[in-house]
DNA sequence: CCATTACGCTACGGGTCGTAGCGAAAGCTC
DNA sequence: GAGCTTTCGCTACGACCCGTAGCGTAATGG
């Protein structure tokens, strides 16, 4: 997370019970609150700290609610559903399952629309949040590969370019889906996008 | 937009000038300041107007990004361009280069957050922008059914499903590639993403 | 026991918010 | 032009949040 503790190993050390705290109490506050409403003091006296506690961590608004939203990616998994398609199905519905929380949707975009601005904060989200996402795609095409149902592409500068693509693919129509259309991602809606990833525009009803 | 004049008829009428250049303002204070760092005040100062001038035509930041922001996507176009694949490129590089532009970064992403808990926010936003987008999409469509390269849909309610999933799929996207990723959607990422998406997947190297 | 760091608490200047109140300006109707 | 109505610019205001400084205390390790 924030920790920096590599060298100093003298003094009181930083209460690991108080990250937790604050980490939730973020997330509860952002349900509450919404991203523009929450306020750090709010989120220490929810917490139980002073604001100072939470100062010395965290830079500001920004970091710490990325730190409390990258949590509830923690979950995310691939396990082998036997082929591209049931797994593209599997990882989206549990995506879309993050992404319907309310903690999720508030937090989410609006760090996501600060980073813009941001360098520091968009290589923040990158690390915690957006990387692990990209290890499932990669981790599905792989298998997929492995199976016959992707073709392997050698050149490793392509190879990355495709990733790169079907990841904004994934999960740019499952964010749009849920946050600016409204609607929820759920099995059916789930079941024709695969069909298009996989099959394309023409082939689909 | 926000103007109400449909009873009233006597008094001194809203200047249209002062909309125009509070909306220029806006944009303007977005590209300098981004989201966060933008203050009523300073827009209004920016404007030339007075802040409670301003007040009496928008409820808040929220609603007045809104309206800044959509007079960026009044350009949007799609001109035949003989193929659907065609059609898909020009269209998908315009909304790109809207998207690029730092005050549609830094403002679109940040009220569609804020939408998520505020209803009215999330109906002006579909009205005022997504409305728009939707109906090229729409237009598209049907354009590659009377060439034949899309299949028609007879039944109403799931042509409407399978517009709403095209439209995600490519504004969700675009929107993911620019503003997640932090790449450019030029003109090979749009060449690459169109065959996915007419393709599929597998089809694709 | 002592150095070091974290903690809780209080207090502060600075900034923004959104509104109220005022006189002046700009239209329309007669 | 007289009179009515609404908008405009301006000033001022209490309320809130920010981010930090300072202090005494608590919890470690040497």
């Amino acid at each position: 997370m924030q920790s920096r503790t590599p060298a100093s190993r003298t003094g009181r050390p930083r209460s690991a019970a108080a990250d937790a705290a604050i980490l939730a109490a973020t997330r509860e506050a952002l349900v509450e609150l919404g991203w523009s409403k929450l306020t750090l003091g709010d989120v220490a006296t929810r917490a139980g700290v002073a604001k100072t506690t939470l100062y010395r961590r965290w830079a500001g608004k920004n970091e710490l609610v990325v730190d409390a939203v990258a949590e509830l990616f923690d979950e995310l998994e691939l396990p082998d559903r036997g082929s591209l398609a049931a797994d593209i199905e599997g990882v989206v519905l549990q995506f879309a399952a993050i992404l319907a929380r309310p903690e999720a949707k508030s937090g989410l975009m609006a760090v996501v629309a600060e980073s813009t601005r941001d360098d520091a904060l968009r290589e923040r989200i990158r690390a915690s949040i957006v990387e692990r996402q990209m290890r499932l795609v990669l981790e599905g095409r792989a298998r997929a590969q492995r199976r016959g149902e992707l073709p392997s592409v050698p050149d490793p500068a392509e190879a990355t370019r495709t990733g790169d693509l079907i990841f904004d693919v994934v999960a740019g129509a499952v964010v749009h889906r849920t946050l600016v259309s409204g609607k929820p991602a759920d099995e059916e809606w789930v079941r024709s996008f695969t069909r298009v990833l996989l099959l394309g525009l023409a082939s689909s009803a």
